[in-house]
RNA sequence: GGGCCCGUAGCUCAGCCUGGUAGAGCGCCCGGCUGAUAACCGGGCGGUCGGGGGUUCGAAUCCCCCCGGGCCCA
């Protein structure tokens, strides 16, 4: 016969060694994969993209771990509901970021050094070793918190298929007309030469800039001049025209003999600011009446670019880019190097689009006298030099505003038109919204902040100019221009070129293809792709489509994806776009986001704040399982506040769940338990009313883990796996059965709470093991497979059990709410009294409002008997006490607020005036009645809670259910069975003391006053029984036994006990 | 400047969708229990539910404005 075997009670507690051991378990025996093995064969799939972290370090940060540790629990759930789950683990690995950390570690600052000094090709191999390195550590550090994902075999988007799936999308995009190459102005970085997507535009500094007022002269004018405002004086040389609002009202202003245009709401500030004080308004008009009003640019003669933009030079209505809160009301505008200026300037002007500025940031040669300065220092200080000289400038100052920086190198970026690669997303903005909200979002609110964005949709920027990312596979004819896009590397081959040694540049440049038009060389655009494009294809291009066409049509679409909230705008948007430009259809289906993790003050956690937690760190202080179940336990898609401590509190859970099994062990391996032979239906009869609740409490909260998990509520689920053995089982359940757990023979009754308890535990494990998979398999281990060897080797093979309906019971539930208030109130009556518990009471009065309750009070009483220690309880009426003063009543808003509405107030009033009558006739009649303004209104007993005070010898609470009182009068009777009880206590010590087995037999010596020796001749059994004593002599304690001398209630008593 | 989220006891948070006299755990103080005890039970202290306004007989909860924090965008 196989039993349960006392495997704990041995062990001390180390949550650390437990999960040493149990991950060299895992290791040792392969498990993850025989895990895999097992799910591979169900029928039923589940598609699940893991969102690639970026491989730019070797140390995970506190948030991505709280990601993967979702994720995990996510894929170990359905893993154990039986499903076929597709858990491949992803790294993205292109990029600037991981660029620049090549560069820094190879001393240099520039693209020109990377080809120059280092060259293209160990350029590329170093970020490609780099990001090697990083994955590994990544790779490890995600195992070490139990994430069971396929390790060996990750989707890495610079290898080879994956480039290729890439290039696929490309081709899709450019059949489907969508890909274009086009000017724009955009954001530029002058360092890492390459230009930055809107949402890599992300960092501002405050920096300090000029701020300067020029004067532009009016053509055919004396002295009038239009007052202009502008923080970037290197944009002034490619001027083209002014833009005014027409529906402001400007004046014209004599100061120092000039005539000044601006925006009347502006003279004030500017005029101070210029430190003006005499100055005349002339004239006052709206915008509208400087429309095509011409002037003439102050550095027309010395910059050559002004040539071709002089025609242009006059005032254009644009509303949306003029303001009166700041500058003149009069904007310059430099299509080539603003955003609103360009737009403003193709629906309105027609200039053409001048960029002074190259890509490093220098002014170029038709910048005239500005040539080679750098555009932020000194051709800003060259351009207001000159406006000095030339009389334009009406003030300098400083200005100290938010600036946009490269994300990575922290440059100030510059605006300059650029000729760069697009996909035309807006044409596909219906679609995409049409999709999107055909997505089923946690929580809801993604859906709108999702639409939100598509909504303010614009094409998206493809091209960077730079190494290390998928090429673009454009090629072009260097003598007649024709492009040919490329989708495969069989393409590539078939059209004359060869497979190069990688996809990478530079050897993909190499491969040059013949022109089919003029017979030409065509060689290929040397741009590669934005990052967001790499992880955007994961859906499938993870599974190498199409190449592989089969396991993407078998396993679309996505069945579930879940990141932080910053990834709405980042890869639930890429993936979306990818799908529809690729697929016309949404890839994924449902999306869980979840919050962000922060520092204990609840900001940013971030290296340069100094508030970074590192990994190693926490996992060092922390056990695993316990910061999974901590950070789980936090509400999901909110923000996730670090803290040392709650993280203890969480810890605590631990402790007393292992106290849980270490008790079921102990005792179930003494009577040699074996849950084979002992199942829950074999013991059905024998149930105890304890046990039914347990097992209702289990089977509903089973059913409600199951429909949070399924609705992706896990942080639900995860309070039930944390709450369940610590309320229910530790604190109440075995509370209640240690009485029968103790008894001598395997009684019915003793064999029911173990197979009821272990059920529970069992179950209880395998709910808990998707969230804790370290300590649900070493107690599965400890307790579960020793019992039934027939179970496979880890418990993560197992399936989680369905709730049974026919044990959720609500009226067993209710009643054991009862017994527990009432065991409370009781608690309470006996401190109020100061009679401690073990002094056994003779009668416990329920006193109950609603006598329909009698008879499951009934019922719930043995329960509460022997938790309040009180010999009898008294079920009575609410009017038993006849003897109990009432003095008062408390109005019971929820009954009275919707009977008396708006005299609500008017009626308290009353009550609170009359509390004494009120209550009398509430008592003797059934209700009270009173008029108020006129009114008569009644008030009955539901209305009013009723306030009463009692005799002394009766201590009493109040409760929801009714009024409890004990009786406080002892009786010798009681006094000697409280005085055996003290005595059981102190043996117990003393067994403790000698660390006895639990089981152990003992004799026992007593030497005491007289009034304990008539407590123990009177309970001399119970003692023993108690404190399993074979013997109980009433004499000193010879020499050798171990003997302690006791003071109870001033007397003196010694005890003297001895193993036999 | 805009969109979305969060703000409840000293600390960590639940309650808010579906309005009805403010909850848990931890901490602190007092008392009890003791065969899982670095556990457990009872009581106490502790809250302008971020602030203001509105709807309602009644608002932590619904609506509007403001403040603070977070993410995303300008």
């Amino acid at each position: 016969m196989v039993s349960i075997q006392n495997n704990l009670e041995k062990i001390k507690y180390d949550q650390f060694k437990l999960e040493e051991e149990i991950k060299k378990f895992w290791d040792e025996n392969k498990i993850y994969y025989k895990v895999k093995k097992k799910s591979m064969r169900s029928k039923k799939k589940f598609y699940f993209l893991d969102g690639p972290p970026y491989a730019s370090a070797k140390s995970i940060h506190v948030g991505t771990a709280w990601n993967k540790v979702i994720k995990d629990t996510v894929l170990r759930y359905y893993r154990m509901c039986g499903y076929n789950v597709w858990d491949i683990p992803g790294y993205d690995t292109h990029g600037l970021p991981i660029e620049v950390q090549i560069e820094k570690a190879y001393g240099i600052k520039s693209k020109k050094e990377i080809i120059e000094k280092i060259g293209v090709e160990n350029f590329v191999e170093s970020c490609k070793r780099f990001v090697d390195e990083n994955i590994k550590a990544m790779t490890e550090q995600f195992k070490e918190i139990g994430v069971f994902m396929d390790w060996e075999n990750p989707y890495v988007t610079y290898r080879d298929e994956y480039i290729e799936s890439g290039w696929w999308l490309i081709k899709q995009a450019w059949r489907k007309g969508l890909l274009y190459k086009g000017e724009r102005v955009v954001h530029w970085c002058p360092r890492c030469e390459t230009t930055l997507a809107d949402y890599e535009v992300s960092e501002y500094k405050e920096l300090k800039d000029p701020s300067i007022y020029v004067k532009f002269k009016v053509k055919n004018s004396q002295n009038e001049y239009l007052l202009i405002w502008t923080t970037t004086p290197w944009t002034l040389p490619a001027n083209a025209f002014v833009m005014a609002h027409p529906d402001l009202d400007y004046v014209k202003v004599k100061v120092d003999g000039e005539i000044l245009i601006l925006a009347k709401a502006r003279l004030e500030k500017v005029m101070s600011e210029a430190g003006k004080t005499e100055y005349e308004v002339l004239e006052e008009f709206k915008g509208t009446q400087l429309e095509g009003l011409e002037y003439i640019h102050p550095l027309e003669d010395i910059v050559p670019a002004q040539a071709k933009l002089a025609p242009y030079h006059k005032v254009v209505l644009a509303p949306d880019a003029v303001t009166a809160t700041e500058g003149t009301g009069l904007v310059h505008s430099a299509p080539g190097h603003g955003e609103i200026d360009y737009e403003i300037n193709e629906k309105n002007v027609g200039a053409p689009l001048i960029s002074l500025v190259d890509n490093t940031g220098k002014m170029t040669e038709d910048a005239g006298r500005y040539h080679g300065m750098y555009f932020r220092t000194d051709a800003n200080k060259a351009v207001i030099e000159d406006l000095e000289k030339k009389g334009a400038l009406f003030h300098k100052g400083s200005i100290i505003h938010r600036y946009p920086v490269c994300w990575r190198c922290k440059t100030p970026l510059v605006l300059r038109a650029t000729e760069q690669w697009f996909i035309a997303v807006r044409r596909l903005k219906e679609r995409l919204i049409e999709e999107a909200r055909s997505i089923e979002w946690r929580p809801n609110w993604a859906t709108i902040r999702f639409i939100n964005l598509l909504k303010e949709l614009r094409d998206w920027v493809i091209s960077r100019q730079r190494f290390w990312g998928i090429p673009l596979p454009v090629w072009e004819c260097s003598s007649c221009g024709y492009r040919h896009v490329i989708g495969s590397v069989d393409e590539l081959v078939e059209l004359g070129g060869h497979k190069p040694e990688q996809l990478h540049r530079p050897w993909i440049d190499r491969v040059t293809l013949k022109c089919p038009k003029c017979g030409g060389v065509m060689k290929r655009v040397p741009d590669v792709l934005d990052v967001w494009f790499d992880s955007g294809i994961a859906f499938y291009a993870s599974l190498s489509y199409p190449r592989n066409k089969e396991l993407y049509e078998s396993l679309k679409p996505v069945d579930f994806i879940v990141e932080g909230h910053d990834q709405i705008r980042g890869w639930f948007f890429s993936l979306l776009r990818s799908g529809i430009i690729g697929f016309d259809e949404k890839p994924y289906k449902r999306v869980l986001v979840h919050g962000f993790a922060l520092d204990e003050e609840g900001k940013e956690m971030h290296k340069t704040l100094g508030n970074y937690i590192e990994f190693e760190e926490l996992i060092s202080r922390v056990p695993r399982d316990v910061i999974r179940l901590w950070a789980m336990n936090n509400t999901i898609w909110e923000d996730l506040r670090f803290s040392w401590k709650s993280m203890d509190m969480v810890w605590r859970s631990f402790n007393i769940i292992w106290n849980v099994f270490t008790f079921a062990s102990t005792y179930m391996s003494i009577d040699n338990f074996d849950p084979e032979q002992t199942k829950l239906e074999d013991v059905e009869e024998a149930l105890q009313f304890e046990d039914k609740w347990l097992l209702s409490r289990f089977n509903r909260l089973l059913k409600e883990y199951h429909e949070a998990m399924k609705d992706l509520r896990l942080h639900q689920a995860a309070r039930i796996v944390k709450d369940f053995p610590v309320e229910d089982i530790s604190h109440w359940y075995i509370r209640l059965i240690r009485r029968r757990v103790w008894e001598e023979e395997a009684t019915k009754s003793k064999l029911a709470a173990y197979a009821v308890l272990y059920h529970v535990l069992k179950g209880w494990l395998l709910m808990a093991a998707p969230f804790i998979p370290y300590t649900t398999e070493y107690l599965y281990q400890k307790l579960i497979r020793p019992a039934e060897p027939s179970l496979p080797e880890t418990i993560h093979l197992l399936e989680i059990p369905e709730p049974d309906d026919k044990w959720i019971d609500d009226e067993v539930e209710q009643l054991m709410d009862i017994a527990r208030k009432l065991t409370e109130a009781s608690a309470a009556a006996r401190m109020k009294a100061g009679i401690k518990l073990r002094r056994p009471v003779k009668k416990l009065i329920i006193a109950l409002k609603d006598n329909s309750l009698r008879n499951t009070i009934e019922r719930a009483a043995q329960i509460v008997k022997d938790l309040a220690n009180v010999k009898e309880i008294e079920i009575v009426g609410i009017d038993f006490f006849e003897n109990m003063k009432v003095y008062g009543v408390e109005p019971n808003y929820k009954t009275m607020g919707p009977e008396f509405k708006k005299m609500l107030r008017k009626v308290i009033a009353y009550v609170e005036e009359n509390k004494e009558k009120v209550a009398k006739d509430i008592v003797e009649h059934g209700e009270h009645k009173a008029e108020i303004e006129g009114t008569v209104i009644k008030i009955l007993p539901k209305h009013v809670e009723l306030k009463v005070e009692y005799p002394n010898w009766l201590s009493t609470v109040e409760t929801d259910i009714g009024i409890i009182g004990i009786d406080t009068r002892l009786t010798k009777d009681e006094i000697l069975e409280g005085y055996a009880r003290e005595i059981v206590r102190r043996i117990q010590a003393m067994r403790k003391d000698l660390s006895l087995p639990v089981d152990a037999y003992i004799e026992v010596w007593l030497e005491a006053d007289p009034e304990f020796i008539e407590a123990i001749e009177k309970h001399r059994n119970y003692i023993m029984t108690e404190t399993r004593a074979r013997n109980l002599r009433l004499d000193k304690p010879p020499e050798e036994v171990y003997q302690k001398e006791w003071e109870v209630d001033g007397k003196r008593l010694l005890i003297g006990i001895k193993k036999i």
